[in-house]
Parts: structure tokens; sequence; C-alpha cells
DNA sequence: TGTCAACAGATTGTCGACAATCTTGCGCCT
DNA sequence: AGGCGCAAGATTGTCGACAATCTGTTGACA
């Protein structure tokens, strides 16, 4: 009764949507706080909203659910899950080690040779946001600066946990409000820690940063 | 051609096998090193032996996709993983942090007077397990250990990573024979040691034991 | 009026069919 | 003989349809 025909018109060459496409569209969306926790996700609804059929909404909120934003109750559907400040704090908690860890393995890889361009493109770009002080730039740097210790770590079960970790921890931000910008100063220096390859005081700092953010959350 | 009617002869009240279900067996037969790395999973394949639709089996891929243990490439559809040596040893890095963190969550929740007896029953299966010598015997009662600290400590995020990193773990240890038996005792000791709520020194007993595993790997 | 059962609507679960894409082997041209 | 299309087979991608399940509401009965 809607669409007699999804993709066939003026739809010649396009690139395909995909279920993983959807997934990062809404995991996007998520970050940004456009879902309020506890929301149902109707499959339907999301059909007409991408304009695929259902079995592509169904994969996304299957990665969805295993990125942890969502739960699946049998027979019940998917929904946004609700994470208290305690939640929040944990996970936090956890970000800690991990972000450590991912900084103390990048600089190791730098002392060995591993090309560091990537990363000191980011630390460049975290400094230009720093003086332009424009909140969309300094979040861009900061992606790429994980983007790029991600890639020197070359650690696949730890970046495959960053990816999903960071989800929850952009959530939390977002949702109680505990993103201060302005942090483009203490990153930039985390990298050039990374880039001399200091391993333990590019970890020390990586942990002090995340446990900064971390008793900020507390506090309120 | 193959299969007419699936699943209606004699599965009147069937319980219904389900994405989820598949996935879990998969995995457990992962964990006991059924599929060799690389391998191809076909959909239509397992449709066969799994006696369900591809719809289900699709999803059961995805499942694994996000536990990591299968890479699906787009039309070129889903293959096991191959891990190298390398690669477990910085997994079981992860879970060297991992683990101490669940350690000590747990241990301050018992501080905390929280419930604890599947923690002892735990433990006494593992010390029971180590009289008995009985392989299978002391891998349930380690799992029921995990699963013990794990309901503890309480932290939904580290969970959901934990058991994503175990699947790894699990096929490290399978795949370089890095499986010995007999750590029933050193278990029990940090069960003890977390319901003692000494969490400082359960995460150091927990972060030796998974090195004492990850120094033997690097030494093959 | 309160409770419970049955019904209608909404939503998810699963399947089969067809389209799109990739792979492979064969034949043709040089 | 070697390389290059091209067709046939294999496999994945997506959709629509129907079945199963849940939810809320209405109406009958005590």
């Amino acid at each position: 009764m809607l669409s007699p025909s999804p993709n066939t018109d003026f739809v010649v060459s396009r690139t395909k949507p995909a279920a993983a496409d959807i997934a990062r569209t809404i995991v996007e969306e998520l970050e940004a706080g456009e879902f309020v926790p506890g929301q149902r996700m109707v499959e339907a609804d999301l059909c007409l909203r991408f304009g695929v059929g259902r079995q592509i909404i169904r994969e996304a909120l299957q990665r969805l659910n295993a990125y942890g934003v969502v739960a699946i109750e049998p027979n019940r559907g998917a929904h946004i899950i609700h994470v208290t400040r305690d939640e929040a704090v944990m996970t936090l908690e956890l970000t800690e080690l991990l972000f450590g860890l991912v900084s103390r393995s990048a600089a190791r890889r730098v002392s060995a040779g591993c090309d560091s361009t990537r990363l000191s493109d980011a630390i460049s770009e975290l400094v230009a946001s720093s003086e332009t002080d424009d909140p969309a730039h300094y979040m861009r740097a900061r992606r790429h600066l994980f983007a790029a210790l991600s890639l020197i770590a070359d650690n696949p079960e730890l970046n495959r946990i960053m990816e999903q970790v960071r989800v929850h921890v952009m959530r939390a931000q977002f949702g109680f409000a505990a993103f201060r910008s302005g942090h483009a100063q203490e990153l930039a220096e985390i990298g050039q820690t990374v880039l001399a390859g200091k391993s333990e005081e590019a970890e020390d700092l990586s942990r002090a940063y995340v446990r900064r953010i971390r008793e900020f959350l507390q506090q309120i």
C-alpha cells in the first residue's frame, strides 16, 4: 500500500544501503541522542523510514543488539537500552583500561618503526581544532586520533571492542551532558607521547584522561 | 528440491531453534575446534544442517560476525576468521585487563554485601574438580566461576565484552594446544580472594593467571 | 461492578521466490 | 599455446506473504 516498487524507478546505480549502512546511520543518530532510552524500534516503522524491507532492518537491529545499544526480546521486538549513570561510570572504568592498552600498544609499535603519518596528521588536526574552537571540528579530530591509534595498535580484537564501547561512551557523554570540548590539548599530548614511543607514559596519560571524564560524571 | 516441508511432520511442539540457539551451537563447536580457520560458511549448507531457512542462518552468521569469529564480505559470504599466534597473544593481553577488572569489581561488590552463594558454589565445584581430574568437570567449573564473577561484578558492558572475548580465548587455547587443565587450585584461590572482598589482591591474582597463560603461549 | 475469556489489531518469526552478484569453466580468437 | 570474453552454475541480497505470538479491548457472566 505504500511502495509497490521500492527501488526501481530512478535508482539505477544506487550503491545499495544494506543493513550495515543503516546500522551505522542509527548508531550515529544514537550518539547524537536522537533516540530516547526505552524507545521501541518497530521494524515496520524503520522500513518506511529507510525504504527497505524488513530483513534489512532486522539485520541492522541485530547488529545494534551486538553493540549492546539495543535489546531484543523474542516476540517482543527491540528497544533502546537505558543506561544508568552508574552503568555509564562502569563503562568508563572499562574504557580507561581499553584506551590505556591502545595507547601503550600503539607506542610500542611506533618504537618498532610502524608508519605513523596518520597519527601525526590527527595531532595536527587536534591542535588546529583547539584554535578554531569549533566543536564539530574537535570531535572529528578526536575521532581521527582514535582511529589512528587503533590503526597503529593493530590489535583486531581490541579495535573491535573499542568500536563497540565508543558508542556507549558517546551516548553517556551526550546523555549526561558530560561532554566537555577543550580536551584537544590533552589528547594531542597523548598522541605526541605515543609518537615518541613512550608506552608507559602514554598509557598513564590515556588512563588519566578517561579517569577525569569518569570522575566528572560521578560528581553530577 | 530438498526439503518440501522442513519442520512439520513430527515436530509439533519443537521449541523452535531460532537464530540465537544456532549461533550458540556454532560458537560451542568453534570452541571445540570444529571449524577450520578460513573455512567458508555457506548459508545453504548450514540450512540443511540445522533444518531452518536462510534467514535464521543469516542472523546467526551476523551474530558470529559481531563476536568477531566470522568475517562477512559483501556478496562473498562468511568464513571463519584465522587468528595468528601474535593476535592470540594480543587478545590475552586484553583479557588480562578485563579479567582483572571483573575480579576487582566483584570483590568490591562482595564487600558491599552482594549475594555470593553462586560464587561459593563455583569454588566448591572447582575444588571438587581438582580432585577428580576430569577435564570436562574442570571446564564446567571454570565456566561457572566466570559466570559467578560476572554476575557479581554486574557490569553489563563488561560482561557483554567478556562473553565475546571468551570465545577467542577458547579458540586460541584450543588452536595452539595451550590448554592446561589443573589450574583449578589457582582459580579457586582467585574466587576465595574475591569472596574475602580483597579487590586489589583479586585483580592482581586474576591478571597473573591470564599473564601466565599468555607467556606460555608466547614461548611456543 | 469486577473478573475473565475471546476477539481484533499490531508486531515479530519464518519461509520460499526472485534478483543481483560472484565464480568457474569452456570455447574462440590471435 | 595463451589470453580473453562469455555463458552456466553457485552463492548471496532482498522482498513479499503467511504463520505465530503478543497486547489491548470489549463484552458476557457471576
